[in-house]
DNA sequence: GGAAAAAATGGGAACGTTCCCATTTTTTGT
DNA sequence: ACAAAAAATGGGAACGTTCCCATTTTTTCC
């Protein structure tokens, strides 16, 4: 492959001047930076990335890191595309890691990643604390988390109002008349989780329901738990006439067990769920969800992280942003209701 | 950051020596090398993979690159997962890129890849022709192809055998008493599809059976594509009883219109899809599905880079995996029939 | 016990860039 | 037209490693 020299020596000129042109820097004659332009045209000349992130300073290396607990989940891969598409408008490419809910490959990878010569990091924390993250923040990174922030650390956040956003959904089940309203939460420890057990909380009380602890149920957030609540909700006394899923993997875990039961929704049983799908509307009956843009949560935390790598002092912020409830199908009043 | 130099001071022995520690080398002391990793321990030394790459060898860099076409389609999600999984395995790191179908952004990313020093690419190629990755490939790079191979170029791949799920697929269908089988089919362009529709011709040809060409429509194997085709399938005269759709995508965007035109699966028209989902069980009906695995296909095609990137001479090879027919609840004798 | 062979270690160039400073060229103002 | 200022260019060290070769140390074997 052609190098700097070889394009130096076509040109004409040193190899300085063709690394200016490289980079877009202002002080080189037209003339020059024609005959530059031409030689990398003719050598089909293309910058070495690793030796450039090298010698660069700090904030100027162009690479920006992803780090996710999940990417089979839907929605992280619209944060994938979101960071994806703004990392490029800015010049940056990105490198993904997909740590599968474990700590130990989580570690690795943020290892590999400040060994890569990162600029920043965007990242959705697994845990509240996390020791992993906070060494890479303690080593001087410019982090940006999305969907959930760091408990004891002061770190920039892209997330969405996720209370407001479960109490929408419940007080729809509510106006529907439902009464015995179900939710199959995810893990304890996470924020969202709680955030949104919060937002379901306020909108029973707000209405003088009563909240039954059997009908809350914690999970691991996968398809795997979601179908087993499900089940154990089918299977109580006096099973639940609606059921609210916190997260979309828990959405499809408990549409299965539905469906296995020969329920029929909405009509035994109105299901909402956090999280909408491109294809929710493919669903029998189309999904009935809380819309949440993990395209442009991956966006605004990727402007925000530039922003913070060019300016590392600016002090942290955090940007919530509002779901949608989409009105589908999948709900209607509980039988013999007279709403 | 504790550099290479730092160690060696420490440990009180050569940069020459630590490099040898670090990559495993076996002619060191024990003696050394545990002096060596005490002090790597006590510095928290983290190698810096960027100079490492920098100054390595061609086969060396332990980074390989992984395109594709589109991250949003769940089969190639399972792609990464199983390129993820068998390249930490071996020690590389995996750049993923995504050029949402794109010819301009395939052509960045891959010249990015190339900037970034990898030692050998995945990609997963949109079109049967791609002078993109023709040229990386005269650059030297070892190219793994999945999925699909390329038009006049020599080159590895890893696929399944896709005239033959399709041919199963379809004479399940036939078996059930299905006559009028429609078959939405990805692009024309690309080998997969045409595989796909050799194996619904075979079958179809097989058990004496016209092939209706209003039944056979191609589409940009997309969400949107399978929703307009699907209606158009709806809106024939004499609609088909039974449709094959070619690819995930195109499977849920069939089940939108299919439920908006209330219709019922199975009863009134049976449905089998290309590609398996982990959550297919969580559709209604539970869909039938022809499943490829992405996951062993990821992981194959790494194995095989990998050792193309040992010994480049090799001659390339071919890896044919088969499909399996998961028959779930979407298909049933059409109405009337007497099957 | 000593020479030869093998093992272990060290030194320094090189990878392809950027960055800093020095030098040369051009422009500006009078 | 000339000095001063500004713009443009060049030279070479440095980034943190690996790789090659040289040197030193240890082992082997008669």
């Amino acid at each position: 492959m052609a190098t700097l020299k070889d394009v130096a020596e076509r040109a004409e000129v040193s190899v300085s001047t063709v690394s200016r042109v490289i980079n877009k820097e202002p002080l080189v004659k037209p003339g020059t930076r024609e005959k530059v332009e031409a030689a990398i045209e003719e050598l089909g000349y293309l910058p070495n990335r690793v030796a450039q992130r090298l010698r660069s300073i700090n904030y100027r290396k162009k690479l920006i890191g992803l780090v996710l607990p999940d990417i089979q989940n839907p929605f992280y891969v619209d944060v994938v595309r979101g960071v994806e598409e703004a990392a490029y408008r800015q010049n940056f490419s990105v490198m993904i890691g997909n740590f599968d809910q474990t700590e130990e490959k989580e570690k690795i990878f943020l290892e590999i990643l400040q060994s890569e010569s990162i600029d920043g990091l965007i990242v959705a924390p697994a845990r509240g604390r996390d020791e992993n993250i906070r060494k890479v923040i303690e080593n001087g990174y410019p982090v940006v988390c999305i969907d959930r922030g760091l408990v004891d650390l002061d770190v920039d956040v892209v997330k969405v109002n996720n209370e407001e956003g479960a109490r929408n959904a419940i007080e729809f089940l509510i106006g529907l008349g439902h009464r015995r309203i179900a939710h199959i939460t995810g893990h304890p420890s996470i924020a969202t989780t709680r955030e949104r057990v919060a937002g379901y909380d306020m909108a029973m009380r707000a209405h003088g329901l009563d909240i039954d602890p059997e009908l809350v149920r914690n999970s691991d957030s996968s398809y795997q738990s979601g179908a087993e609540l499900m089940q154990e909700l089918i299977d109580l006394d006096e099973p639940p006439t609606a059921v609210f899923t916190a997260n979309n993997l828990l959405t499809l875990g408990a549409l299965k067990t539905i469906h296995e039961n020969e329920l029929h929704i909405p009509e035994d049983i109105s299901i909402v769920g956090f999280d909408d799908m491109y294809w929710s509307s493919s669903l029998n009956p189309p999904l009935t969800a809380v819309r949440q843009s993990g395209y442009d949560i991956g966006g605004l935390a990727t402007e925000l992280l530039v922003k913070k790598i060019a300016h590392p002092e600016a002090s942290t912020s955090s940007v919530v942003l509002d779901t949608e409830l989409i009105v589908r199908h999948s709900c209607k009043p509980p039988r013999g209701s007279v709403a």
